[in-house]
DNA sequence: TTGAAAGCGCTAACAA
DNA sequence: TTGTTAGCGCTTTCAA
């Protein structure tokens, strides 16, 4: 079934049937109906590759992630995704899983694509992939990390900001042997990094760090506390890289039948549902996710369109949500 | 950039430039040298669009979950596109968020791209969206279920034999008092009408039900225990249907005071990597979401590339996980 | 408002 | 092994 077949069906001209399913308000009312019935009646779905091909805008978006499986970022994956679809775009997903060399053959692949638009959950660091995409002229929304050389358009929010002001925060609540939990990711090490300075400038003691490597599981958490009262046992309060340690020192604080937030206090990030819904409820740092994917949809969606974008770069914040665990 | 602008360089036909890319050992060692070199030096990245075009195979796949947040879907949808990225394919993602609405407007949007397969997890119910399907001709895993009518493949299990399963293990564990916390979509319901009858069979007191809607959060698990213990003060054991409710139903029992297993004993469903963390470690149903996505891109790509399919149904069944908690 | 012609960038089929 | 021709299904451009 091709555009032709419904045309003739409809005695009409191919680019006739093609202005009434596109731009139905070109065209007489009586072609419209023709050509509608005749589309009904074949079951006719227009080809979007010839069609994109024809005019350079193929509605397709590609979004790259980590990972996708309990992840951060899959809020704003949804969000975008909710998004784009209303508008008649579609998205294309890419896994990195983490390897930087599979990012760029993922690249590559979505270059080929031709998408109107390209989403990255974090930032591209100058290399191969890098130069490709800032060749491609494709627009680009770099994200969750903020940089003064962007590829293009970018949505995030400081790590530095997060790491300083938790800092700040526990420090208000009384506590002075802090530890970080964190996983192996270049944020989750900006935001530790900014916390221990932040925690020497307030003049306490330095800050114990157990890096739990790649694995972003509970267990890690729960072996990472077991690890930290090793090296540190009057250790007060753990900023962990993610929600997801967060409760596994949890876990692990009360198989110990170690008192949270009393002995010693938890700090998550990301606020995923979990955080709020734990006993005792998880502080966290909450990100709009949501608000990413949705800011980033509009952004791509107004370059794909040619209008201009207001607002390339924004700064999304974040809030330190306080609940019983800190 | 074009593949003529490539051939140009390399002084060939374009038709020789595009053996020398896609089946390099259609040509001579001399000209592949010259077609590489042009392609590095014009920074070329092949027009899927326009290649798929021609060939009528767009080297995409489709796959369809009702979302993607925390669902118990991810582990195959990353096996999936993990599989078929190896072997040269890409995933566009669609989510249905549980409308029909959506999911018909979203299959038609898919239809339009010409993938290669499409993956849906369940099973589509008929109507216009299974006509279109049919009518396309494209290659479809439907999956997480079983049924004797398939559209085409099909990579499930069975829910009412989990339902069973699971009452007749909880039974040989000297339960009498069931109940059962679900959400409200098919499978979770049919898994506990199985279990119900199951227990019914068994001769032991009827299941209780809880019916938490369509919100699946660790929230919806903890008013379940709530309104639970009001029914039913004496219940022994809750059959949740997923883990996520499971952790809840744990977390109030907590709240509660009420101990797990020894007065409340939790069975989750999905095994998800929450489960085996919990304290106490929560039993499960375990169902091999990874299998499923990677059988699923076998299926699709063989028929994609005109192989016969050897197993276009297959059951890759489950396992009731014993832990601590039941 | 409608249509004819040309071409998007690539590959299938055939020929040399 | 290489090249020529034709066309995939649609939209752009231009003309009526």
């Amino acid at each position: 079934m091709t555009l032709r077949d419904v045309a003739k069906l409809a005695g009409v001209a191919p680019i006739t049937a093609s202005r009434a399913i596109n731009t139905p308000d070109q065209v007489s009312a009586e072609v419209l109906r023709k050509v509608q019935e005749a589309v009904v009646r074949t079951g006719y779905v227009p080809n979007r590759m010839a069609g994109g091909l024809a005019s350079s805008r193929s509605r397709l978006i590609a979004a790259v992630t980590p990972s996708t499986v309990m992840s951060v970022f899959m809020g704003t994956i949804e969000a975008l995704n909710g998004t784009l679809f209303d508008a008649g775009y579609q998205l294309m997903l890419g896994q990195t899983s983490y390897s930087a060399e599979r990012e760029e053959a993922l690249l590559e692949a979505i270059i080929g694509r031709r998408p109107d638009g390209i989403f990255l959950t974090g930032l591209l660091p100058p290399g191969k992939s890098r130069t490709l995409l800032m060749a491609s002229g494709i627009p680009v929304v770099e994200s969750w990390d903020l940089t003064p050389t962007p590829i293009d358009m970018l949505i995030g929010f400081s790590h530095s900001d997060i790491g300083r002001e938790v800092a700040r925060y526990l420090a208000s609540k009384g506590h002075r042997k802090m530890a970080v939990v964190r996983a192996s990711d270049e944020r989750a090490e900006q935001r530790a990094r900014a916390f221990s300075e932040e925690v020497l400038q307030l003049g306490l003691t330095p800050v114990v760090e157990v890096n739990v490597g790649s694995s972003r599981s509970i267990t890690s958490g729960r072996d990472a506390l077991t690890q930290l009262l090793d090296a540190c046992p009057d250790v007060e309060v753990v900023f962990c890289s993610s929600d997801l340690l967060a409760l596994g020192v949890l876990t692990q604080a009360r198989v110990l039948n170690i008192d949270v937030p009393g002995r010693l206090a938890i700090m998550g990030f990301g606020d995923t549902p979990l955080a709020s819904d734990m006993v005792p409820a998880l502080s966290s740092v909450r990100i709009n996710g949501e608000e990413i994917g949705q800011l980033a949809a509009r952004c791509l969606m107004d370059r794909a369109e040619g209008r201009e974008v207001l607002r390339p770069m924004v700064d999304v914040g974040f809030s330190v949500i306080e609940r019983d665990s800190a």
